[in-house]
DNA sequence: CAAATATACATAAGATTCTGATGTATATTT
DNA sequence: AAATATACATCAGAATCTTATGTATATTTG
C-alpha cells in the first residue's frame, strides 16, 4: 500500500479510463479491479469513490443505471460523449506527468546547468 | 503545464530528492530548477513550497542556513540524516507508484479476468 | 444455523495539501 | 523610470482525501 498522498489528484483519471476501457462498471467493481490490478497497492476508499462518481455525474461525464441484483442495488456508471472526451484527455495529461516526473527524478548529474 | 491536481502529493518527495542529489538548494532554486528540469511543466507555487519546507523543518528533515547576498536575504536547506532516510524511502514509494499507475493505465485487455 | 465476511450503496466531520492573492524588499534589465 | 526578476513569507478559501458511521442484503464458514 502506497502512503495516500501520490494517488491524491488521480482518482478522477482512473475512473474515468476504466469506464473507457470497460465500458459499464459499478464503484464496488472499480475498487476491486484498481486492488487487483496494482497487486493490492492501490486502494480506493469508498469515502473518495462514491463522492467523484457523483460529482462526475453532475458535470456530465457519466451516466447511471440502477440496476437489482436480488434485492440489493447496483448502480452502473457510463461515460456520456462528453466524459469520452474528458478521459483522453485527462489520460494524455497522466501519462505525460508520468513521464515528467520519471524525468525529473532520475537525470541528475546537473547541479549546475538544469537544462536537460 | 499540467493541471496541478496531479502534483499534488507529489511536492515533499521532489524536495527531498532535490535536496539529496544537489546537497544544498534555496527556495526560489528549486522552483526554477524543477520548472527547468521539467521543461515548463511543473511550476511549483511559492504558497506550496513555503509552507512545506517550513513543515520539513519542523520534522527535522532538513535544517536551514541564512545567507545574505548583498542586502537580500537566501535561506539554504539541506537534509539532515534523518532527512536523507526519508529521501529515500519516499522515492522508493514514488518510483514504485509510477510503476504502478503505468501498469494500472496500460495492461487492459482485461474487462473479465482482472488479475495479471 | 449463527456469526462473520463480502457485497453495495451513501454521507459527513475533520485533515491535508494546494491555489491564488497579498505583502515586503532588493537587484537587474529595458 | 518602469518593469521584471529574485527571494522571502503568510493566509483565506478550495479541492480532495481519510476515517468513521450508517443501512441493507448475500454468502461463506465454523
Amino acid at each position: 500500500m502506497y502512503s495516500s498522498e501520490l494517488i491524491k489528484g488521480t482518482l478522477k483519471t482512473i475512473i474515468l479510463h476504466l469506464l473507457k476501457e470497460n465500458g459499464k462498471m459499478y464503484g464496488y467493481e472499480m475498487t476491486q479491479m484498481v486492488k487487483a490490478l496494482s497487486q493490492e497497492k492501490i486502494q480506493i476508499t469508498e469515502g473518495a469513490l462514491y463522492p467523484m462518481l457523483h460529482a462526475l455525474e453532475a458535470l456530465g461525464d457519466v451516466t447511471t443505471e440502477t440496476v437489482y441484483i436480488g434485492k440489493r442495488v447496483r448502480k452502473y456508471y457510463s461515460l456520456t460523449p462528453q466524459g469520452k472526451t474528458t478521459s483522453s484527455e485527462k489520460m494524455k495529461e497522466l501519462t505525460a506527468f508520468l513521464e515528467t516526473m520519471g524525468n525529473l527524478i532520475k537525470k541528475q548529474n546537473n547541479a549546475h546547468g538544469y537544462a536537460t
